[in-house]
DNA sequence: AAAGACTCCAACCGCAATTTC
DNA sequence: TGAAATTGCGGTTGGAGTCTT
């Protein structure tokens, strides 16, 4: 069957639901939810069957809110509280590279879940990175040449921006090059003319998952054995707003532009 | 002190990918 | 081989806590 009759077949039918949802408990859990679903586990193991756990752990919970339970809280070795530097720095340059593939940059992080650190950056690291690139507009702004965007002028000598010269990393980005674009919010209103900076890769890319994972694993390779950077290309010429995949189009071969250093952004 | 605005994060939802039968 | 079941992922939401006026 192919996707569109199976889609309209799930229209007409309603789409089947993953647990009887009248006798499944929503919500926050409570501690002696958590009890149940960890001792459980300690004994059982998940089984490898997420969707008959709750049943047999004695919980009135869907399977997957137990295996988000579970992931995101529950299981050893988890990390709360603040991010340090240095996640900050490789979350923003994975980020910048990938996009928001949360669960290939929690693997990164030991310790931290793809929800907390999805978390973390839509509530605070993006903010903190708009605050800088807002700070520096004007001089973006205010040039018109777009074949040759200007530099973005650092905010102190000691502001490690770098050109287009220096190489980010040892990875091989002839066909990968890692941008943000400064795309327009409003393209008919001058006066409120401002800038919504989006990550993408230029280049063209297969669209097979053995090489989309070939790519991250270069991506992650190269962030690893380069420290300080993250890159930022205010391609104003492109339309193109970056999608959350960021690897399914082919885009001009302009070259990797400006780097920002990680604590510009801290 | 109170009320509205804002922030943060746990949890939910829907979809795509993968596995099983 | 294909349909059904299950898992995994990323976007979004609800509500509790905090801040501001």
């Amino acid at each position: 069957m192919d996707h569109q009759r199976k889609k309209e077949r799930e229209r007409e039918m309603g789409r089947a639901p993953c647990c009887d949802k009248a006798n499944v408990k929503k919500g926050p859990w409570s501690p002696e939810e958590d009890i149940k679903l960890k001792d459980y586990i300690h004994k059982h193991g998940t089984g490898g069957n997420w969707i008959s756990l709750p049943h047999k752990a004695g919980l009135k919970r869907c399977g997957k809110s137990c295996r988000l339970r579970w992931l995101n809280y529950l299981r050893p070795n988890i990390k709360h509280g603040e991010f340090s530097d240095e996640e900050d720095r490789i979350i923003c340059t994975l980020y910048a590279n990938i996009g928001s593939r949360w669960s290939i940059i929690a693997a990164q992080l030991p310790g931290r879940t793809d929800n907390d650190i999805k978390n973390y950056w839509n509530t605070k690291l993006k903010k903190k990175l708009m605050a800088l690139l807002h700070i520096r507009k004007p001089a973006f702004m205010n040039h018109h040449d777009h074949q040759n965007p200007p530099l973005l002028i650092p905010s102190s000598p000691s502001s490690s921006l770098i050109s287009s010269s220096s190489s980010m990393f040892n990875t091989d980005w002839s066909s990968t090059n890692p941008t943000l674009s400064f795309t327009p919010l409003d393209h008919e209103d001058p006066i409120n003319y401002d800038y919504f900076p989006s990550f993408s890769f230029q280049g063209s890319c297969s669209s097979s998952t053995r090489e989309i994972m070939k790519q991250q694993e270069e991506v992650i390779m190269g962030i690893q054995t380069n420290q300080n950077y993250i890159c930022i290309s205010d391609d104003s010429n492109s339309n193109f707003m970056g999608s959350d995949d960021g690897f399914g189009s082919t885009f001009g071969q302009t070259p990797l532009d400006h780097f920002y250093h990680i604590q510009d952004i801290n």
